[in-house]
DNA sequence: AAACTATTAGGACAAATGTTCTATATTTGT
DNA sequence: ACAAATATAGAACATTTGTCCTAATAGTTT
């Protein structure tokens, strides 16, 4: 990968984050640069091609992190990784925050996404089930109760984005950390005496 | 208000929530309907226009539902209520789906948003304490846990649309439904005896 | 050094879009 | 019935954008 097409991909992060993809063209991206939208356009044709890779980055980050996650397995340890999940995920925020127009234009992009939460989902099956197991987590309300939970925490692992975009009223810095924290209190209520400890000492 | 006006906002509504207001211009809703777009920008001058009178229709239909809603306040009742909230919101997904940058487009939609979602809190927070007084949910885990909680309730009574659009396998008719069930899971861990018999019964 | 490949700048052009305008047609009030 | 307001069609124009093309430059290999 050459110097120029690192440095197309940092801009294209920076100005699509600040702008959306909507607003931003192979222009705007070469102008920002200081190149020619002819050069920008012999190493990415279109914006599509941009948002593209950028996505594909994200998965490959997201892919050494969980490696990196699974390693440790321990309670107290995935909290910890959970926030940095939630960091990266910022990082890329424009696709989520334009997420159902990304997921309309660029099939490839939507089909993996669509297997990568089927896939997210399981991985949190089980780590559900182990909790109950370990006696961390209660055992479910009523059957199918931790697979809707489970929906409605895949649901917000995107939408904080978006609420942080519009409504957030905090510190820019302490932004991530405060929507991890909150998400993390869908969870709460099913933890056991021992359950608590076990994460509450990580906070 | 004209019949050439209701038949433009009627398509626009349909057009999008099928493909975006980014993909929409008013040459493509003109067309649809069958009109010139000279007559179209006589009527609205831009999307952004059709855009803003939709958002405001939603609000004026949102209100009259809710007024309807406390006239009953009965536990039974909210719940049915809350089903056609979400119905309501539905009908004007476009507003989600390009919630992002709808809200950075038009600051007036924005400010708005931000006052309506800021009074939903806080009406949210007085049903919670009622309901603590009345013996049908549990007092906070911990303090501050019912302000996150709301925080995930209003996160998630917008992201689940987005969730529908891209990743939902079920039937179109059930949509609603099941969204509409899946983030009520919310709540129960939080309920008490008492509370869950009130609610389930409704189900 | 010469030939070849990769990179860069910038022009050219068609298509789409927002916006404004002009000229008819239609409706409404009196 | 007729004047005034309202509604409609369609042309016109500047901008923007994607896309392709050409020519020049830098770098590499032999």
């Amino acid at each position: 990968m050459t110097d120029t097409k690192n440095r197309i991909l940092e801009t294209s992060l920076l100005l699509f984050n600040k702008e959306g993809t909507e607003a931003i063209t192979v222009r705007h991206i070469a102008k920002e640069l200081g190149i020619s939208h002819g050069n920008l356009c012999y190493h990415f044709s279109t914006t599509d091609d941009l948002v593209t890779k950028l996505y594909f980055n994200l998965v490959e980050e997201l892919d050494i992190q969980i490696n990196a996650m699974q390693d440790k397995a321990s309670v107290s340890l995935i909290f910890d990784s959970g926030k940095s999940l939630f960091a990266l995920l910022y990082k890329y925020r424009f696709l989520m925050l334009n997420f159902v127009d990304i997921m309309r234009r660029l099939p490839e992009v939507r089909k993996h996404y669509q297997k990568l939460q089927d896939r997210r989902k399981l991985e949190f099956k089980l780590v559900f089930e182990n909790l109950v197991e370990a006696g961390l987590m209660k055992p479910e309300i009523y059957p199918g109760f931790y697979e809707e939970l489970i929906t409605n925490m895949t649901m917000l692992g995107d939408a904080w984005i978006l609420h942080a975009e519009i409504l957030y009223k905090g510190k820019e810095k302490d932004k991530v950390d405060y929507y991890y924290r909150v998400t993390n209190s869908l969870i709460t209520p099913m933890l056991t005496e021992k359950g608590i400890k076990a994460f509450i000492s990580k906070k």
